[in-house]
DNA sequence: ATGGTTGTTAAACAA
């Protein structure tokens, strides 16, 4: 089974390269983040014609999250307890008896802002959320646009960086609390190549200089982890016309 | 160097 991840920033711009990377992958289970799109303006026929169901929570502008799948996915859920939140960043739908809680978490701007407590106080809620949900799935993943880079190693200049947004202690603390509950960052279940990242700021030609952050994750639990038989990171969407920012995330499991 | 680029939407906001 292929699980995949992808922030597509604007899934109307990206749609091409979506269908495109579908027809090469043929992934289970592709969860998209910024899609960017209201439920009705969602391209459910085009994603079907491609042979893949899709559940999706949209809104207009901004955020978007979206899980397509060859088999139909069930039991969704966008809205948690204690989080009244118009923001759509949040999908679990379970696929083949996978549950699978796709999160396009808070990018919090700047470290003290607004948006950095609205960060913090959202993976408060979010973790409540996993745990419940571990509890209940045996098979569960959390994926998506973490907006986090786990440690030093997944940043290409860990100085300029330091306690700067995505990467500051408390971030990285709120993402420890969630692996606490018994999850596993896939990709590092494996040897990987040094620099290697998900996301690229679109400016200062920082693709080709490899100015990456690894923000984009796939944890599993241990009955997951345990049948994990790779993790990569896939640059190749980044290199084409218009691309996204984000480069896909694909973990693969026997089962 | 508080810069720079992209997307949505129409000047500003978010990333």
């Amino acid at each position: 089974m292929i699980i995949a991840t992808w922030n597509v920033n604007s899934l109307k711009v990206r749609l091409p390269h979506v269908l495109d990377w579908l027809s090469g992958h043929a992934p289970d289970v592709l969860a998209l983040q910024e899609t960017k799109l209201t439920d009705d303006a969602f391209p459910a026929d085009a994603i079907a014609e491609a042979g893949y169901r899709c559940v999706y929570a949209g809104q207009k502008t901004y955020n978007g999250v979206a899980i397509l799948a060859k088999h139909e996915p069930a039991d969704s859920v966008t809205d948690i307890p204690g989080l009244d939140d118009p923001q759509r960043r949040i999908l679990a739908s379970t696929v083949n008896g996978v549950r699978i809680i796709n999160l396009y978490v808070v990018n919090g701007s700047e470290v003290g802002s607004e948006k950095y407590a609205y960060k913090l106080a959202w993976l408060d809620k979010v973790t409540g959320f996993i745990a419940d949900e571990r509890g209940r799935h045996e098979r569960l993943v959390v994926l998506g646009d973490f907006n986090i880079a786990p440690d030093d190693r997944d940043v290409h200049d860990p100085e300029a960086w330091h306690e700067r947004i995505l990467c500051s202690t408390p971030e990285r603390e709120a993402l420890k609390r969630i692996l606490d509950l018994g999850l596993s960052d896939c990709f590092r279940r494996f040897d990987q190549p040094a620099e290697s990242y998900s996301w690229w700021d679109y400016r200062q030609a920082a693709f080709r200089r490899n100015m990456g952050l690894r923000i984009d994750l796939i944890l599993s639990s241990p009955a997951l982890t345990e049948a994990c038989t790779a993790c990569t990171i896939d640059v190749e969407p980044r290199r084409l016309e218009r691309p996204s920012d984000h480069a896909p995330v694909v973990a693969e499991f026997s089962l």
